[in-house]
DNA sequence: GATGAATGAGGCTTCATTCAT
DNA sequence: TATGAATGAAGCCTCATTCAT
């Protein structure tokens, strides 16, 4: 109708309560945070998550959704700048990729990076199989690409201790970025909070502390 | 009243309760858990759990203490084991004191270890000032002794770098913990969940990594 | 505006809507079956039904005029036809005349009986006199004049006898109709449901039933 | 505890609540009775039916075991009179059984009757299979004895005749007990609504209609 | 100490309806 | 005429907590 909304523009209300609700979520949690504070912060009827998104469940999955589609998009790529090239990246270059596709998603919305972590950290929840399947079956032959290159180039590891180490990575992430906002206000107290740029500076700082991580000789186990 | 109970024992059925909530708080989150699933689990009457603890908040912080006086002290006391002997512990033996302490805390239950990375990664959340205050005010100095020792071996680092390779630490550590049930389930399908065992070879795996992590030289910021 | 539309003829979403509200109301009731149902079932839009009919209870009545002027229709042109003969139609004939007419409002659509029935059996609760209103104020006036017939041919019967008597009737009828569906697919299990011819045999069974209590001698009451 | 509570009273407040709901469910419906209603009327809190019941849907089931009880008890009760004198009773026997059977589940309550009537009436309803089923697991088989009777004294009927003829038969009772207040305001207007004993004359009126109706000779279909 | 009952607040969801287009 | 979005009211249910016993 108004020439204003472009094809990409869902309704105003839809991404007003999907920005509402990154917020929250990222500063309080999923279960923590009620459908009014988010249709109050969002100044839309308190029906109106239902009439969007049918369930609080069903709006947590489009906010995954907001922040997924973009990190996979940035990894994909970051990748094939590579395969254009016929070259492989080097760890380095992959632990790049990932931490440019994360500022990428960042750059959406000052939250988008946080939720997601959280996301991606309830998903390892017993009681969360929904969600995790939720991700598996939308995510899960995209994710495996980039964590076949990531397994080539941490080769010397056996397979069991890339699994763990992978997921040592993954706590250095997720915790870091799901309280990113907690942090740079730690870090950098009565600052004006410059998280867009901050987080950039974050991901270069945590780039080296994991290669080097990944990079560790195994230990000889000795029982 | 009853010359039996020690002063460490509380009574019988606040150490169900305490239990249980361990049990429940590991695999659902606090929030996730409710009054009625902890007393049933604990086969207490409903009311049992504000007659002992006064509120669920007042529930969550004897669990946190519960595992937090036997980490400090363990760490306490392998600290001491370098001060008896006018030592200084280098990077690798402050982690090894580290990782002793959690497998301690583990070994007393097989969900404390868990529940109480859960609740350090709540600590960080801006509506949880409550408990942050909570364990700054009991643990504080303690916990401030063992970064001091921490901070003297990363020294090359300057102290921003620092305050963020710490983080990046305790996610590794904390997300892995926290969810270290899935993860065991996960690296050992079908497999005797002997997490008992498990959480001493998931740390010993962990420290190289870290101590690579935090010895990384500082990559100078090109901006 | 187009000149097809004949004047009985409503418009295409309105006769859609009718028919969609005919099986639903029957199927489930009044209450339990919400205008979401009801346009989804038509194919309509949601605002569809306010529109046509300004709410659910002016949907309610259109549905039963849509069943209650044939029906009246119907009963009226059979007392006319013994009237022409200058006959007055006994109790049997009277029996077969209303059964002639709820096999004609059944053959318009396969649930508009079934859910006239169940708007008569509403109709006797104390929060519809709204509805009951309506039905008195649209069809009182055709429907006495059946009822003065039969009253004529239980004329041994007291007012009292007669008045319990015709509600023991209309309780058969109602019920059995109301529950149609249910009871042919209880009676032929598996077979097609051949309901347009069904109804006219029950309410064959049904005749001789009605008409052996209807001439039943009055109990003397001992009391 | 209090010497007034005999064994057979349950707590105060739930059966303040079976005797609001056995009220209101009688005059408006299932559905159309809000659980806000019923705790208003009974005086105890919004939260007390889900403590006491579980659910709406569980409240219905408690109400209708309170009626259902009762009812099959002395269905039995009246058959045992027969069997212990080793005699089969008639038609007219069954009835009078079934009659002071309805009317000791009345004197329980002044509604008691009325919606058990409304109960069996949705357990027609295909969307009420959970009800349906919950009363043939719990009841099928006693109600199974009496029909067997009632069959046996029908014998000269087929078998599908005497399905149709004993829905004709539970659609007159149905119909009628369920909407007995208003009818029988409808009969008696302004008067004191004694229907304690007024249930008991209805039933003796409707005991010689039914029986009539099943006596009488099958008719042979023409077609 | 311990308990079963009860409660007030608030949770998510669904409803019929309305409104701008 | 028709529609997709939006809404206020109300629905049932669950929660942590309290209280009399």
């Amino acid at each position: 109708m108004s020439v204003e909304k472009s094809t990409y523009q869902t309704s105003d209300t839809a991404s007003r309560i999907i920005h509402a609700a990154e917020k929250l979520f990222a500063e309080q949690g999923f279960k923590e945070t009620t459908m009014r504070q988010i249709t109050s912060q969002a100044d839309v009827n308190l029906a109106a998550v239902n009439y969007h998104f049918g369930s609080k469940q069903g709006l947590i999955q489009s906010v995954a959704q907001h922040s997924l589609n973009p990190l996979c998009d940035a990894i994909d790529a970051g990748l094939d700048a590579f395969n254009v090239q016929q070259q492989t990246p080097g760890l380095d270059a992959l632990l790049q990729i990932l931490a440019r596709a994360l500022v990428r998603v960042h750059q959406r919305n000052d939250y988008s990076l946080a939720v997601l972590m959280r996301l991606l950290d309830q998903a390892y929840r017993p009681i969360q199989q929904e969600l995790q399947g939720f991700i598996r079956a939308e995510y899960g032959t995209r994710i495996s690409v980039f964590l076949h290159y990531l397994r080539q180039q941490a080769m010397p590891l056996s397979e069991r201790e890339f699994f763990w180490r992978l997921h040592f990575l993954m706590g250095s992430v997720i915790f870091t970025l799901s309280n990113m906002h907690a942090l740079i206000a730690l870090d950098q107290p009565g600052a004006e909070p410059d998280a867009a740029a901050e987080v950039e500076h974050i991901l270069q700082r945590m780039v080296p502390f994991i290669c080097a991580g990944m990079a560790a000789p195994e230990r000889v186990e000795a029982h």
